[in-house]
DNA sequence: TCACTAAGGTTTACTTAGTTG
DNA sequence: CAACTAAGTAAACCTTAGTGA
């Protein structure tokens, strides 16, 4: 079949993938009726449909991922985005305060 | 007024001040219909309604933002994202190198 | 069990037409 | 000109029921 059309559905896998759990099982994780889970789930990762900012935040809550991941088209940043979720406090602020300073001398 | 409901208005509001754009011209500039630009540009900043991902990405563009931006509800991270955007190709590269380092050595 | 889909009912977004500052 | 909104139309999503691997 068809390969993935849209962003959401392609991170949408990964992640999902990532985290060893069916479509369906996600879906209810993430608080959807189990019996339309099976069916949104799958219209979400193959681009069929595209869920509301709500049930995502769900959703991306389970698979441990912040919810801008799912947005973002660009694999570089997605994956920045990707490490940044999973870094401690610390090294969230250190890796904040090192981006601001590549910044800062970029300007100069 | 009121102020913002939505992670998407927050940002949009902040993105689209900070270009000096008006609702209705950033609209227009996105691709929306002259006559709906006003109305489905505050709507979204309002938070009365969700964009689509499309339109989305456009605006995106004509704010200069990564569209990961506008989904993102820690206000760290966003702004992470906002500085990776506007970084030179080399320093992105180098960021996210930084980041992989950081979290090497958070594993062990 | 898991991935996936068509179709129709339901919900939501979009357009129109306007008000207010 | 800029921000904003109600109401109706149009479009998208959600549920149901089901197929096939």
């Amino acid at each position: 079949m068809t390969s993935n059309i849209s962003i959401i559905g392609k991170r949408l896998k990964e992640a999902r993938v990532h985290a060893g759990l069916s479509q369906e099982r996600l879906g209810i994780l993430a608080g959807i009726d189990e019996f339309s889970a099976s069916a949104r789930m799958n219209q979400y990762e193959r681009g069929k449909h595209e869920p509301g900012m709500e049930i995502m935040k769900r959703i991306a809550e389970k698979l441990h991922r912040p919810i801008s991941y799912f947005y973002e088209v660009d694999d570089d940043l997605a994956h920045l985005i990707e490490i940044y979720g999973g870094l401690d406090q610390q090294r969230k602020e250190k890796l904040l305060a090192i981006a601001v300073e590549l910044h800062g001398n970029q300007s100069e």
